[in-house]
DNA sequence: CGACTTTGACCTGCGC
DNA sequence: GCGCAGGTCAAAGTCG
């Protein structure tokens, strides 16, 4: 496809604001770019005979994102297979819409005691004394990453982060850092690393949706890059899809927005990626590629 | 003193 | 069942 088809993901193709810069392939499905087309520059698709698809679209209002597939074969994730337990029948969204379970309840909290952000894990004193249950399958929130060159691990995005962790990664020198979301009703988590083939790439994961506003911008300053992004995430009717309302907006998008609102020095997107399902990626490979490995398809990280 | 970071220990899932 | 690696907890330390 010729680079002239490819296409600003905030703006739609309608700024030309040269600090985006998204790499990969580009394969539209509809007629009219400025609707579709950063659903296909992210590779995502609808499957609207897709069940859980549906599930999610009419459940988590304004929040979900297309389910991704293999369209255009550019990128091959799927929110469903990180948020959806065949075995409980749930679908997990963080929208505070939506009553849903959450990563943070895969624990069944009717035998455990403690707060939603200890994850269930009783004090350490009773750790030795653990009665291991069988719970619920663990069921992950829906998760979406991007590439950020930044010289900052940890960039500014209005949301105002704990870290809780920071593990060593096998074969990278870097390490990977946790953070929580410190609204103690928000349980949106984010990882942070260095991409061990190019240092200067930063890896950020975000898990969940915030359901609280951001510190640092009102809420009600979208620029247009938001709105023209917002419409463009809403699929064409035909395709299945119920267009997003005027009042919502993907709120994954809202720490990648923040981060470039927010940050003195910008840092330039690189590639965003959603969830995928864990048990496809897990190659031989796979253990090489740290966050990179987790959400980032190897064929978008080579372009 | 509260908020945040650091860091070792522990828990859990998965592959072999 | 075992070992490994990722993820999380929580006490201790740091900072403003």
């Amino acid at each position: 496809m010729d680079d002239k088809d490819k296409v600003d993901p905030i703006s739609g193709g309608f700024s030309s604001d040269p600090t985006w810069t998204f790499q990969g392939d580009y394969s539209f499905f509809g007629n009219d770019v400025r609707e579709s087309s950063v659903l296909s520059d992210f590779g995502w698709n609808f499957q609207p005979q897709s069940p859980a698809f549906d599930r999610i679209d009419s459940d988590a209002v304004g929040t979900s994102v297309s389910l991704p597939e293999v369209g255009g074969g550019v990128v091959a994730n799927d929110l469903r297979t990180g948020s959806v337990d065949e075995a409980a029948g749930d679908v997990s969204m963080s929208n505070p819409l939506v009553s849903s379970s959450s990563s943070e309840d895969r624990v069944d909290t009717s035998t455990v005691s403690g707060d939603a952000a200890s994850g269930g894990k009783p004090p350490s004193s009773e750790r030795a004394v653990k009665v291991k249950k069988k719970g619920p399958k663990k069921i992950r929130q829906p998760r979406f990453a991007f590439m950020t060159k930044s010289e900052v691990d940890h960039l500014e995005d209005g949301y105002r982060w704990r870290k809780y962790g920071q593990k060593a990664v096998k074969n990278s020198p870097f390490p990977r850092s946790y953070y929580r979301c410190t609204n103690s009703k928000c349980t949106v988590k984010k990882r942070v690393e260095r991409s061990c083939d190019d240092p200067t790439i930063v890896v950020t994961t975000y898990e969940g949706q915030h359901c609280h506003h951001t510190v640092g911008f009102p809420r009600g300053l979208i620029s247009h890059h938001e709105a023209s992004y917002a419409r463009q995430l809403a699929a064409p009717p035909s395709l299945g899809r119920p267009p997003l309302n005027n009042n919502s907006r993907p709120q994954f998008l809202n720490p990648l927005i923040n981060s470039v609102r927010s940050s003195q020095s910008i840092p330039q997107l690189l590639m965003i990626s959603t969830d995928h399902d864990h048990k496809s990626s897990q190659g031989s490979d796979r253990v090489d590629q740290g966050l990179l490995g987790d959400m980032v398809p190897p064929r978008m990280r080579n372009q």
